[in-house]
DNA sequence: GTCTATACTTGGATAGAC
DNA sequence: GTCTATCCAAGTATAGAC
């Protein structure tokens, strides 16, 4: 972990061209041939700095995971109100809509959906996500009352899993309507809803 | 489609070894060889049937929806208030998680990702769905003055991307809990939102 | 319509020179 | 650490006998 200010090494290269595949051709395209092609650089390499192609893609994907995981902290925590939030979490998640940064999240899920031996990985890397979801909606949903209709963990597991179903479709149908569509009514219901969760401090 | 009475077809045959190999194997496991293999058939016979194994793909992802989507329908209809409604849903869900049927849905929207060709097919397949969930929530909404908030279609498409997610994510952790989590808090939501919906006729 | 045999392609992974 | 060359497995699809 010396490296940190340093060119990129070897290692590196290989992850952001892993990256850039999977956001440019998918899971299934994303061969070792691929991200060599990619990337300008030898095949054989991947093998002999991640040992296999499933422990490249876990790299891959545990570094845009830490990266954007930061970013959405960063962006709740700066936000005052539960409209802001709203508001703030709509915007990264476009973002990551429109650049692939999620996407990744969701071909590797959808990939590993098939790999044995990579789905449990996988699995295990949403729940820093689930947990972060948890603690974002874990004082509103007090507030307002609804924690035991709603608990805040199994409204975490619902975020999760609406935001990787509208990222798979997205991918399938590079439609923006029908996202936007989400955003908007997003934006509106937190509107209507921000009396009942209380707009005090957070 | 005279066939309708007599015994199964080969073709048939095929199709329904196709389910059951994308049911036991996932996407990625429902190779031509895969199938043959499970249904007792030789291999060639699928090409020779439907030409390409994507067009195969396409007839039993056609089949599964069309026999589940009919089976929803039939089951909303019966329901009498939005308690029963959900309480169906649910319950048809739960199975559909359990025996595998809905979870084809999945796998080849999972799948499709990465098969440029497959993709544009499996989305259009999908919008008979909208157009149900649209249907049987519209009324709803429009009773409890939400439509203008959160419109009947995209409600919709809500419904159907937290459907895909959840069955994604059940799939890659066989933990029922979570799922489970969520089918008690839809109906504890359904009942706590029931006077809000009315409740004279449906 | 159904079978065997096989052509052809792609991809993961390794050996071994440099 | 990086390269070339190659092995090997698995898959789609087709040819051609029956």
């Amino acid at each position: 972990m010396i490296e940190a200010v340093a060119e990129q090494t070897t290692k590196d290269r290989i992850v952001e061209a892993c990256l850039e595949t999977l956001k440019e051709e998918g899971f299934a395209g994303t061969s070792a041939r691929a991200i060599a092609r990619r990337g300008g650089f030898n095949q054989a390499l991947i093998f002999y700095h991640f040992g296999t192609l499933n422990d490249l893609l876990l790299a891959a994907l545990d570094r845009t995971s830490e990266r954007r995981l930061s970013a959405y902290r960063a962006a709740l925590a700066a936000a005052e109100s539960v409209e802001e939030k709203v508001a703030s979490a709509t915007r990264l998640y476009r973002d990551d809509l429109a650049s692939g940064h999620v996407t990744v999240v969701s071909e590797m899920i959808a990939g590993s959906l098939s790999r044995p031996d990579l789905g449990p990985e996988v699995v295990a890397r949403m729940d820093p996500w689930i947990d972060f979801v948890e603690e974002s909606v874990r004082e509103p949903l007090d507030r307002a009352g609804l924690s035991s209709v709603l608990p805040p963990r199994t409204a975490a597991f619902m975020v999760v899993s609406l935001t990787l179903g509208v990222n798979l479709l997205w991918h399938l149908e590079r439609d923006q309507t029908k996202a936007e569509a989400l955003f908007e009514a997003a934006g509106r219901i937190a509107r209507m809803l921000a009396p009942a969760f209380g707009g005090s401090d957070g």
